[in-house]
DNA sequence: TTCTTACCCATAAAATCCCATTGTATCCCG
DNA sequence: CGGGATACAATGGGATTTTATGGGTAAGAA
């Protein structure tokens, strides 16, 4: 796989009373350097309450990632089911949103909902992709480090104290 | 792993009102031979109240070694998480800032507070990465070896008396 | 119409660039 | 080798640009 270009660091913006976000300028960078798109994908995230975050290229790229899985191993009907359920999961689940001249989405009200969003959003890198949370419903979960909440914590009072 | 080009040597350099604090050269030239970017990551260090600094290639590289590491470990639920967790530390509790034609990064506040420095920084190579030390906390902490303690000292006066 | 979305403008704060100064190290040439 | 010229490093300050964010409004779908 070997991106070059890795979402890293973290910010908290708003979502203001229209849904609109900020996308930080640091992760739309990214973005922009791994394709030409202004444009994110949006998905749930598969294991923690928040959503999943990628550029359109590294969608493509997964998708022939799975493409190739699937012409390898011969042709189960489980290997096939699997397939089938990943590419539902990949393409129907997942909404691509374009950001405006000033790096905002909308935040669709679907995602928005599963991503238990209110009006602030937490933005995590984590590599190939990047994550968006609910600050409080990440400070709530057992299986978040402690080091990680200490920053979401930072970035709370340093939105307050400004 | 093997790094040809190492991080050594030591220097104590101003933070100054805006927060900017000038990388120094000799490490500057060590990232830039490593790749192209003039650009370092910085970290919480995982042991000392200190940052731990190194470049953008040397992240891909450590990020490249727990992909390896996920795909050879059976998916268990448990190893799955880990792998998460880790994701998050690497990437979301790291910030890359990019530093100008005169050599400075602006310090992120975070980062700041996260290695307790306040005025002056004082940067120590330790091979594959270095570190950022409030001269002070490096003092005052016990594991320190007193040797390491006479050049933070000598850095101090070096700057007092010029 | 009414609600939603895209576009445009405005603003404050923060980040970045540019230029100037100073001290130090390096070079060059007689 | 001395001494001056030169280059580079670290740092300060001001000017400029970018970012995040709010609000208005027009176009368009329900």
């Amino acid at each position: 796989m070997a991106l070059e270009h890795l979402f890293q660091g973290s910010a908290l913006n708003a979502v203001d009373a229209k849904g609109r976000v900020s996308i930080p300028a640091f992760l739309r960078s990214v973005v922009e350097r791994r394709g030409d798109a202004r444009t994110i994908v949006l998905a749930k995230h598969e294991a923690f309450p928040c959503l999943s975050a990628y550029d359109p290229a590294y969608a493509a790229l997964k998708h022939a990632k799975l493409e190739r899985l699937l012409e390898k191993e011969e042709t189960s009907p489980d290997a096939e089911l699997e397939y089938q359920q990943r590419n539902l999961m990949a393409f129907a689940a997942t909404e691509e949103v374009p950001y405006d001249s000033s790096g905002r989405i909308l935040m669709p009200p679907m995602m928005r909902r599963k991503g238990e969003i209110e009006d602030l959003a937490l933005f995590l890198g984590t590599g190939e992709t990047f994550q968006i949370w609910n600050p409080q419903r990440l400070l709530k979960d057992p299986r978040i480090p402690d080091d990680l909440k200490d920053i979401a914590n930072f970035r709370l009072e340093e939105r307050r104290t400004s």
